[in-house]
DNA sequence: ACGGGTACTTACCAAAAGGTGCATACTTGA
DNA sequence: TCAAGTATGCACCTTTTGGTAAGTACCCGT
């Protein structure tokens, strides 16, 4: 029964797929970041607040496996390397741009349904 | 340091909002089943193949408690209710379209970086 | 009265995602 | 030499998410 993506190793509908490729926790966040240009490692760190090492890491190994960011090392000597969008990123990114205007004009309808979901789960586990 | 959600409740950009409300693994489905008109709920699980009762009325609730979908129940003598979007649910759906185009038109790279992480992930799990 | 269909609900479990913190290797400045 | 900064790796653990399987309550046809 979980084994049936021998026929159909695509999506249903592209949504499906984008999906994959922008989810994760800090991933919109690294490409609203790198949608600026181009940005070290440890300067994306600072921007992207709250985020740990391993899940920057992470996150920015994932999003270049998919082509979305190009990862430079400039071999010098104190260790210097960035990150950027690749032109596949950045068509991803324009590619959001109305979902980002649909979530900016119902940020606080979203935010409010959040938090209605968030107490009701912490009323089911009070202590 | 996992509690400063008391200053911005709110998100970095609005895609991140947006995430927040359709991500979870059945919910591009249902929404692009929806997208075609009012569904019953048997109909729609017989269509989103694959999902479990537990999850396909899980994400109806979520999406319903965000206001994406409608529930209604005709109250007739052999149970029957139906789902379907509402306005503001059909204005995600449209503002989704171009992220659909993006995902189609590179559906399989997207497939391919996808095979490429899970198979070295068996690799580094062997037995 | 029984099997099957409707629309759910629940308890229990496994897998995935995410978080913490320490370790690396190399640098520069004090 | 010691602390601090650069960019990463790794082990371990918790939280979240998803899956399985069963049960409920009602109705219908046989």
């Amino acid at each position: 029964m979980a084994k049936e993506n021998s026929e159909n190793p695509r999506f249903i509908c592209g949504l499906h797929a984008t999906l994959h490729v922008i989810s994760g926790k800090w991933k919109p966040l690294i490409l609203f970041f790198l949608n600026k240009g181009p940005t070290r490692y440890g300067e994306l760190k600072r921007s992207v607040r709250g985020v740990s090492d391993k899940m920057l890491i992470q996150q920015l190994k994932e999003l270049e496996s998919d082509g979305i960011v190009q990862r430079t090392d400039y071999g010098e000597i104190p260790l210097r390397v960035d990150y950027s969008l690749t032109t596949f990123g950045a068509s991803l990114v324009r590619a959001m741009e109305p979902l980002c205007g649909w979530g900016e004009e119902h940020e606080e309808d979203i935010a409010a349904a959040m938090d209605r979901r968030k107490t009701s789960r912490q009323e089911a586990k009070p202590v």
